[in-house]
DNA sequence: TCACATTAGACAACAAGGTTGTCGTTGTCC
DNA sequence: GGACAACGACAACCTTGTTGTCTAATGTGA
């Protein structure tokens, strides 16, 4: 049983991985190959109507060349759509494709099913216990996506 | 409260980041400047007997060349040392500071520090609970440190 | 209406933290 | 002694970010 505040930080770490290790793997065998979480958050930032790269950049606080390039990535592979807007030349409206949609679907699914395993393990009503107090934590410490950055390296995992 | 797989994803990763960024201000505003998540595991590993970068890598299931990256820059600034293994002439011996246990020193701190007010926001005994549950789940399904990657954009921030 | 500021998106250069592959050197084992 | 394993170094490259600069289109205020 851990102890110290480190402890606890990995250990909340390691359930992540877990679940979104899991869901990757999962989505891969169903033929969804490279799907990673941001291209999830990605296509939700844009059905949330985040529906141009500059938008999608400023709700996922990441810079707009970045947010261009996730979407060049989910546009190659057929998970969002790319057209001119007729009101403003500038910009490119996004929109999510059905294949795309199929992914979100198949996404929520796999993850889910992870949450009924957890369910058997532990019990409905100690996972909704834990599921409460962490969502009073980090409410009253509300997640800074705009705070500094973490890679892979720092989160314990190879790229 | 959320229902959802994905959601329960989410708030694992909220939880982790939320300490973790909170972690990494306060020992920036205490002079370590930089120092990230990777670095305090690496320095912890090499304590605990890892001190050459192959087997470092191992230990961080990365690859030796990471490893090498890794204490490249820890001996940069200081927080390590190397010289060559009298034993063995290939092998260059790692060890932490004075400086390096500073660090870990004031990291441990900081954690706990936050540690302590999640204890008062929640009650003790529901952290432990929280704790106990989560270690048994992430135990049942161990953190695959070895798996598919997971970047600072999966993990929903900025680099 | 015209000048100016702002915005979208493209492109380039770079950083961080990974990866693989290769190589020379050193150890180990038969 | 010779084959093989392992260490560390180096190089090339990938991904996901970052700035900075540029052009084209739009909005705005005198």
């Amino acid at each position: 049983m851990p102890r110290s505040g480190a402890d606890l930080a990995l250990l909340l770490l390691a359930g992540f991985r877990s679940l979104a290790d899991a869901a990757t793997e999962e989505l891969a065998r169903r033929g969804y190959e490279d799907m990673r979480p941001a291209h999830d958050f990605a296509m939700r930032a844009i059905i949330a109507g985040a529906d141009n790269a500059s938008e999608l950049g400023r709700r996922l606080s990441v810079s707009k060349q970045a947010a261009a390039k996730t979407i060049a990535v989910l546009q190659e592979r057929g998970y969002v759509g790319r057209d001119t807007d007729p009101q403003d030349a500038r910009r490119k409206r996004l929109e999510v494709t059905p294949l795309g949609f199929e992914v979100l679907r198949q996404g929520e699914a796999v993850f889910d099913e992870l949450r009924e395993q957890w369910q058997r393990q532990i019990g409905s009503a100690e996972l909704a216990s834990l599921e409460a107090h962490l969502t009073t934590l980090v409410g009253a410490r509300p997640v800074r996506l705009d705070a500094p950055g973490w890679t892979a390296h720092d989160l314990g995992g190879p790229a």
